[in-house]
DNA sequence: GACGATATGAATGTCAGACAATTAAATGTC
DNA sequence: GACATTTAATTGTCTGACATTCATATCGTC
């Protein structure tokens, strides 16, 4: 978690042993760990320390505090919700920090999306195809921001992700899809462009309707390439300016 | 971040308006911020509850400090070791303490992995397969204990995924196949199911050696549904126990 | 006895000030 | 110029205090 070179401090310390004890299920969902005295008292360090401790594993989401009588740090039950924004901020910053080109990563959400469009074709229900009709609808829109584009354009994909039923693989792949968006923000959507996707957001729908997996995943292989080849106008206009 | 019942603590708060700066790009790699004093003195805070919120940014790899003169906290380059280290966590957590069914983990699990099947067979290296039947001699050794069975059935499914050659795809899938090993613990793994797995290793290294996309794909798709059959009567034998 | 207002106590949240430990740069010495 | 020493800046930790929150217990009134 923190630079080997340096010795770990004690409040990494402290942190580390609760976020053990959690991982390996030595404490469970809802219990309560002893208060802030106590828990310095027992690891010998001074309360400061110990709420530094705290706060660490409090921003992982693995415990959360209440005040007054009786209150405390509880484990925390980490939900959907929870763990999809932690893993949202990890691969985006992942996706910004590494000089990662865009054709690459491009390739990895496309693969990854791709993989839920058997069991997306199998169990899609009304309402997400309803949902995402009414997100086409929105990209249609005249005077439409590129934010607003690619906003409504993350939406439609989870949406899709959804279609397969699996929350599990909705999580994983939202954070894929949503980890995208500052890099799909760099790309400037001509009227020309956007007609484009949205015919192929309506080949995947109709796909799905069908329940026509091979029609979705060639829609989805034909967006991924045209999104790519957009990328590399982008990166050769910043390449000549 | 927290619960949004309660109002954010001030630590809270400074955490997340740094936290933000970083995500929008304000704040690069690299920068360092102000010292805990100045920041202190800027948002009108003690230096404690400035150092509760840096632990906090500490605890999910955004910044590091080091002490001494010119020491400080700098935004931290997000390595693909700490981001994966992270989202397993995250994942794992997320997988423990949501009553998910056996079923529906492995289904997104092999959903996922399958995304890289067809760029693997195309890119897959002598090195990696070589790895991969290593592993492969090490699941095939007599007195071998489940924990040791299933972290070399990871470090195979996690050289399969590498064999895709794209750094962001094996960053996502070694996510959701790490995630599954506290899961996969709880298997008790018969020398007559292990000799099953290791076959359908087998399988797999030899679909990618030919390049031969559609029997990786069926290898995994009967190891997905072998995986849960094993999960199904463990469940079984805790049920009547 | 019932019920509402109040006090109590335990806990987190915050503050102020101090000291220790660390480290790069400035300074001094040969 | 090379090397040892001092210095200053910064994080890490401790101490003790007070503010705030909140469930429970207590008290007073009817």
């Amino acid at each position: 978690m923190e630079n080997p070179k340096t010795p770990p401090s004690l409040s990494a310390k402290i942190a580390d042993a609760i976020r053990t004890a959690i991982v390996d299920g030595r404490l469970l969902v809802g219990d309560r760990l002893p208060s802030e005295s106590e828990l310095a008292d027992n690891h010998g360090v001074s309360r400061a320390t110990v709420r530094e401790a705290l706060k660490r594993l409090a921003a992982q989401s693995l415990i959360r505090t209440e005040r007054g009588a009786f209150g405390g740090a509880f484990i925390n039950h980490l939900s959907y919700a929870e763990a999809r924004a932690q893993q949202v901020t990890t691969s985006t910053l992942l996706l910004g920090m590494n000089a990662i080109s865009f054709q690459v990563a491009c390739e990895a959400r496309y693969a990854l999306e791709r993989s839920c469009t058997s069991l997306a074709a199998e169990r899609r229900t009304d309402a997400l195809l309803a949902t995402m009709r009414s997100e086409i609808d929105s990209q249609s829109t005249r005077d439409l921001s590129d934010e607003a584009f690619c906003a409504s354009d993350v939406a439609f994909h989870r949406a899709l992700v959804d279609c397969a039923g699996n929350e599990v693989l909705s999580y994983h792949l939202a954070g894929s899809v949503e980890a995208m968006q500052p890099l799909m923000n760099m790309i400037t959507f001509t009227a020309r462009s956007r007609a484009e996707i949205i015919d192929l957001h309506r080949a995947i729908v109709s796909g799905l309707e069908r329940r026509d997996v091979a029609s979705v995943d060639r829609a989805l292989a034909t967006l991924e390439a045209y999104t790519i080849t957009l990328g590399q106008t982008v990166l050769k206009a910043r390449a000549t300016r």
